[in-house]
DNA sequence: CTACCATATGAAGATACACTCATATAACGG
DNA sequence: CCGTTATATGAGTGTATCTTCATATGGTAG
């Protein structure tokens, strides 16, 4: 399996009008900590989550923002959990409950995300 | 299933020190195009392809982003089908070439999480 | 034309994912 | 203490997703 392709560097040079304008070299192991992050985001549960934190500009409570998302505890509990691991939600804890908070680049993003829906509408 | 939630509307008022600092309301209905724009990121094949394209900064053809991801033609043919759909790249169609180019959008985020990943490390 | 090349697309199997359920932990209130 | 509340976590299961294979399309060169 995979017969080599590598179509252009073979017989003559076919770099002038063709494709090939040098493609850059990028180390693409590095690349699966980027994507866990937007695999984050990519699930309605878990980007409503970060939309709503975002929108508060503060702190929310984990049993504020499953109602709103229409989830079990569990899966919000799930949710944030996996938000946290990729650095895109903090959390406090307090007496019984815990906080959770957008992280800057989870604001970045869906800041991005915003300019982009008021631009093409 | 689902045994109503609601926790602390109830008895007294429980909203001075615990949580409900007015969760803000979004509609979550509408967020699904912006899921679909971090679900197709949420790939190693196609932000693989996104990274090379905004590092390329400018069009690049498909058959020379196959290599440097080792995919082959058909998995980065459904990869740059699903990134234009979601209006990630732009593809111009040259001869029997295609050429690709990052969109804004793109490279926007990629740039977020370029700083992203340079602040922390 | 006919061969060949670059790309696209549909179906299909293997894998990964997101829930739910059950249960665990931890903090408060009586 | 014991019950209740808020959250976390592991297992299990239906569903979605990704890649490959086969084939189609559209362009180019002889």
């Amino acid at each position: 399996m995979e017969g080599q392709s590598d179509p252009h560097p073979s017989s003559s040079q076919i770099q002038s009008q063709a494709c090939c304008p040098t493609v850059p070299e990028i180390s693409i192991e590095e690349l699966d900590d980027e994507v866990e992050i937007f695999a984050a985001l990519a699930n309605t549960t878990r980007y409503g989550a970060v939309r709503l934190l975002v929108a508060a500009d503060g702190e929310v409570c984990a049993c504020d923002l499953a109602p709103p998302l229409e989830v079990s505890q569990s899966a919000i509990s799930h949710a944030l959990s996996r938000l946290f691991a990729v650095g895109l939600v903090e959390r406090r804890k307090q007496g019984r409950w815990r906080y959770y908070q957008a992280t800057p680049i989870a604001e970045e993003l869906i800041d991005r995300i915003d300019a982009h829906q008021e631009r093409d509408r």
